[in-house]
DNA sequence: AGAAAAAGATTTACAGGGAAACAATCTTCT
DNA sequence: AGAAGATTGTTTCCCTGTAAATCTTTTTCT
């Protein structure tokens, strides 16, 4: 707090940044503030798409693996089947995937990209994966490249190809 | 689960895991992924308190600096107005607040711990910070260390004292 | 085969959080 | 002083995501 005028008890810029203690240390938080800052920087640059991260993901999963079960989808990408069936439902009626109902078990639905869904992933996915790479906020090519390291042995997702159950 | 009975067209391990691609390498995918994991170590640990990861910022910060505003707090913790206001209100309403609306501003809400706030830190923080730095994952305490440090600078956050605005 | 249990997905009912409009108060300018 | 504009919170409405219950189909057990 430097100028303090005489009418204002609270200029604004004295008060406006706290002292967080040891909140600024914890892993919890400053997850959630890097999620925020991702979210904002991708809507800004591909909000226009008009699709969304984890909707990304899922026409990303079914490019790599056509016919792939929705369950198993929403397993590795931690989506709950609820809010799983949602998505695919906007996905589907927005025209980028088809649900197949397999004779072999007609309990489940096994998703395909349309024509429209495998072209968005042929001329955005540079973009995507693009904006999930650079950052603005100072951090060097070779700090992101450790922070991705260190997130994925965090989360479990190593980035060779998964071996079978043990 | 290693038996695979022969009438069963997807034994459950072999497809489960799915290849993602470049998808393991995305910041915002990995960041996503681990926050859903910390959320969860969370709530199977610390749920039983009855205050979320954002309300206890909330009160943590209150703890450091009595009788700040309320958007102040907003701001820093990257809190929407519209959710602030139902955050306080809860707190308020469990007895863990005072909202005070100061005469030379009354616009203005200015916060402070009630007896029983002052109590929940104290008695808590331990709790709260230690779920926030160590996790099972596989993670040595250096590694945490070395994320924790990036994300800070990643999100802006540095563990030093901030200073005012240039 | 037929009953019981399990698996996969959906529906419903609801909480969390955000954008935009709104209300109240304060500041500035004439 | 009084009007115009800025600031601070709140309200309203909506959209995303979750939990719990339900429905359908498949598997297992006798």
């Amino acid at each position: 707090m430097s100028i303090v005028a005489k009418t204002n008890p609270r200029p604004a810029d004295s008060q406006d940044q706290l002292n967080l203690g040891r909140l600024s240390g914890s892993l919890g938080f400053l997850l959630r503030m890097a999620q925020i800052e991702i979210f904002e920087s991708y809507h800004s640059s591909l909000g226009e798409y008009g699709l969304k991260p984890g909707e990304f993901s899922v026409i990303w999963l079914i490019s790599l693996t056509p016919q792939v079960r929705q369950g198993v989808i929403a397993s590795n990408l931690r989506i709950k089947p609820a809010h799983m069936t949602k998505l695919i439902r906007g996905l589907e009626q927005r025209g980028y995937v088809a649900r197949i109902i397999p004779d072999n078990d007609r309990r489940s639905v096994l998703l395909d990209l349309t024509e429209k869904g495998l072209e968005f992933v042929a001329n955005h996915q540079e973009d995507f994966f693009a904006e999930y790479f650079y950052s603005e906020d100072g951090l060097s090519h070779e700090e992101i490249l450790t922070l991705v390291t260190l997130l994925q042995k965090f989360t479990g997702f190593s980035a060779e190809k998964p071996q079978g159950a043990a």
